[in-house]
DNA sequence: GTGATTGACTTGCATATGCAACAGTTGCAG
DNA sequence: CTGCAACTGTTGCATATGCAAGTCAATCAC
């Protein structure tokens, strides 16, 4: 064994499936809570979102971008169809869809965004900007190491 | 305005709920990957390794513990009694009542803390070990931020 | 042209999650 | 002792999540 530098492996304690979860738990009652003012999920703020800024776009690919499984999507979808805010038509293939977002849609999406800058700017507040961002960059590296298939999207 | 350092504010980019659920579900898979081998699900496990560390608890409690809801709890835990691997039984008060881990519960929770290991080890070498590292103690400095009310447990 | 294959969602099954409302206990006040 | 408040868990309701299997549609092979 070399006698001459040893790195120190911080071997990470502990499990990281676990605490991704509890921190997802807690940041997701954190930003519910601001969302929920106007009755909506901020999960449902994310496909909203998505929606709006990939335009008419195929479930798969909308799945795809979000980084959840197309059955997932299909579920998701349903309480902004019911609610008017996003519509599921056909596409070019008869096998193929597409998803669009509505009038209403895209005037909820505004109203939700300024209450997702409220819950933003209140989570920067808690943790410190700095943290945040320091989290933002491991959680984004972490991503792209565990989808090698991911061009670099850069949606927010 | 003080006209000497500039700290150049870093202001996050992007939904902070958003990456969090993104790299949970990827890393769910993960290790749902792994403890599926022996038809286990990693919230489970990690359901099943704290029931056999906090030995008889009271389910909320152990709730706390977990950063859970107690409703939560209570669901969470029938898969792991119908599998014979807990048991809820009567507390000393009528009302509460103690959670415990079986013999079987203890045998599963063996088997699956080598799977745990390899999932775990097979994510460190996936994204580096000083990146998880680095991503735990985020995490974890975020949560201890967010629960002000936490004591400092350390359980893994 | 017809059968097998591939493609693109959707459904069935099971779990995870939280909030609000509920139900049973225990204590305490009077 | 009685009634109300506080404590402890559990349901009702709604969504989120993934895997495996199922359903059509399109396409390729011959």
């Amino acid at each position: 064994m070399d006698a001459v530098v040893k790195p120190a492996p911080p071997k990470p304690k502990g499990c990281t499936n676990l605490k991704l979860r509890q921190l997802m738990r807690q940041v997701a009652r954190h930003y519910d809570a601001e969302m929920g003012k106007i009755n909506l999920k901020t999960t449902q703020y994310s496909l909203l979102s998505h929606i709006a800024s990939l335009g008419p776009v195929r479930p798969g690919d909308l799945a795809a971008a979000m980084k959840m499984e197309p059955s997932t999507l299909t579920r998701n979808l349903k309480p902004l169809i019911t609610a008017g805010w996003a519509t599921l038509e056909a596409g070019a293939d008869d096998r193929s869809r597409l998803v669009t977002i509505t009038e209403a849609g895209r005037s909820k999406r505004a109203d939700a965004l300024r209450h997702w800058k409220v819950a933003q700017n209140d989570l920067n507040r808690l943790l410190g900007t700095e943290r945040v961002a320091a989290l933002h960059a491991l959680l984004d590296d972490s991503l792209a190491l565990l989808n090698p298939t991911d061009a670099g999207e850069t949606h927010d």
